[in-house]
DNA sequence: ATTATATACATTAGAATCTTATGTATATAT
DNA sequence: ATATATACATAAGATTCTAATGTATATAAT
């Protein structure tokens, strides 16, 4: 993520969640495909994608499969059984995170707006 | 924070936020807070607190005075001028993020629940 | 008496995750 | 000829955390 340093972490959540909603994506498509749905807010780095998506794999919760495309490599990443698994586990970690989070950042008046 | 490695670099907006709502605290204070209003949720352990607070103080936004309080050592920070714009300003860009974050995590059939 | 717990500060080693820069390679547009 | 897009990847350095350690006082428990 190129641009807030606010929230580190998000990125293993982030390829996972995606990859939910797809059968199979190549770290290119990804990359695109997050700066598509955010409108550009949020630049996925190279840098922190592919070391992100190598160890996804490493962790079981990833597979891959080559092919060459208009004379070009694409790596194509599927989500394991483990991985589906894991993807609803990191999301309600996310949710109780935020939630707890709420708790701190939230004025007491609560009721507000 | 002592559980989700999940998200990391929210610690300096909570610490702001918490300083908005009080006019002084002090460190132990701080972790004992954010552990009262998680229910127990967040521990911030103090090799991440003291290091964050020593930031936000070469940064201008927290100053310190020590008192001495049943023999101990306390050392106050309050918000400085600059700290108090800040507080509105990392709150606004964890919001920013937040949303743009759920344009990725929420499913496509948002109208769910 | 001694040990554990609470209060209160702080630093350090190591892990994890990011940014920025660099590298290789093909294809297309200017 | 150059820039941009596609597509992979690694490496140096920065940041931020955890876990461990250190110092010191006060109090509760055994």
């Amino acid at each position: 993520m190129s641009n807030s340093q606010l929230i580190k972490g998000s990125l293993q959540t982030i390829i996972l969640k995606l990859m939910e909603s797809h059968d199979k994506m190549y770290g290119y498509e990804i990359t695109q495909k997050v700066k598509e749905l955010t409108s550009g807010e949020i630049k996925i780095t190279e840098g922190a994608l592919y070391p992100a998506l190598h160890k996804l794999e490493a962790e079981g919760l990833l597979t891959t499969e080559t092919q060459m495309v208009d004379n070009r490599v694409r790596k194509y990443y599927s989500l394991t059984k483990s991985g589906q698994k894991e993807v609803s586990t990191k999301i309600a970690e996310m949710k109780a995170f935020l939630d707890t989070l709420d708790k701190i950042l939230l004025p007491k008046t609560a009721l507000d707006s």
